[in-house]
DNA sequence: GACAGACTACCTATCAGAAGGTAGACGCGT
DNA sequence: ACGCGTCTACCTTCTGATAGGTAGTCTGTC
């Protein structure tokens, strides 16, 4: 049955959480080992090495996103509500402290530094969220419930600039609430009038 | 007379270079005294620990940053050249790889694991970088020669964001051009009709 | 001009601890 | 009897840091 609280997932949890506060080289098998209470060896026993820890997290953080956004759009029709659910999802997070940084955005900043089996999945992360927001972006251009100037591949891609930005000052200033005043504008420009 | 190649500047010069790759925890000091040709110990004689090496990179670099502005601000004297400029010089940092990313962009996204001697400079400049934007567009505000919907400081924080979210999907797509594809429609919103 | 003292920049040697990882044994449920 | 998950014990390498020494430079004084 599916009691998924097993070890490995609570490893994977406790990685991604010390991954968003200090990336790849910011936590060791140590740090997991203390918050699972576990020792080491046992954290090998699972995920051979750290590059494997690593890759399945991140499969894993993509395969979540994936399904995530496929039930929002099974619930929320509307283009606009979506990307609007989408950017509150993150302002809660970020709010809450739960997820405080999205795992692909902080490890893409360090991909020159990253094993190639994780940068690999990083990047497939970027392209998986892009294109859902372009199909999004698409569909309300089509229905006209979206405002949208250029290419909607252009628009999607400078939303989720933007939505990354806004976390990273989010966290440099130390207040998660200007993730939602920097959203705010950005969702406006979207209303058509 | 001023041959500043010295060698505290070089160790500071690779050491921004590896943290622009890797982060804070990206490099060590074997890894610049590898670059600059020096044995390690000799790196504490100028810089006793690494918070300290790190801390007088992130002062300088604010210096540099914020005597650039100064500099290119008394050059070109319309708002919009101006921000354009500052997009543009990213856009060749990005494209020839001399400086593919914001040393306080990568520090500030593991911010929470950073030393508080690091983390303060790093607020200091995304502080200071967000008002001197907020200036630039409350001029361009005034004169009309900018189309501000709102408030000028939210506007400032929204196209900062978007400069470093764009950075970061430039690098995980390995695509330096992805950096002008998204900054091209946002300054193009600036422009009044 | 010469010498002493202070200072600068680097060196070798060494350290304690943390890093990622391995080998082999123990207990437990089937 | 087997395999799974965990353990103890250990290894190697790296990391940031220190101690102590050497050679060169700068400065002031006689």
């Amino acid at each position: 049955m599916s009691n998924l609280s097993t070890t490995s997932d609570e490893i994977l949890t406790s990685a991604q959480k010390l991954i968003t506060a200090g990336g790849y080289n910011g936590f060791s098998y140590a740090d997991i080992a203390a918050v699972v209470g576990i020792r080491k060896a046992s954290i090998h026993h699972h995920f051979p090495s750290k590059v494997d820890l690593v890759r399945t997290l991140v499969q894993r953080y993509r395969g979540d996103a994936e399904s995530g956004l496929a039930i929002l759009e099974h619930h929320v029709p509307e283009p606009l509500d979506l990307i609007q659910a989408y950017a509150d999802y993150w302002a809660k997070c970020i709010e809450d402290e739960s997820i405080p940084f999205c795992v692909c955005a902080l490890l893409a900043s360090e991909l020159p530094a990253l094993p190639t089996e994780v940068a690999v999945e990083v990047r497939a992360f970027f392209e998986s969220l892009s294109a859902w927001l372009t199909s999004v972006m698409g569909r309300g251009q089509q229905q006209g419930s979206l405002k949208i100037s250029g290419a909607t591949r252009v628009e999607a891609e400078a939303f989720m600039a933007t939505v990354h930005g806004a976390m990273l000052s989010a966290r440099a200033y130390g207040r998660p609430a200007v993730f939602g005043t920097i959203l705010g504008p950005t969702l406006q420009r979207l209303k058509p009038e």
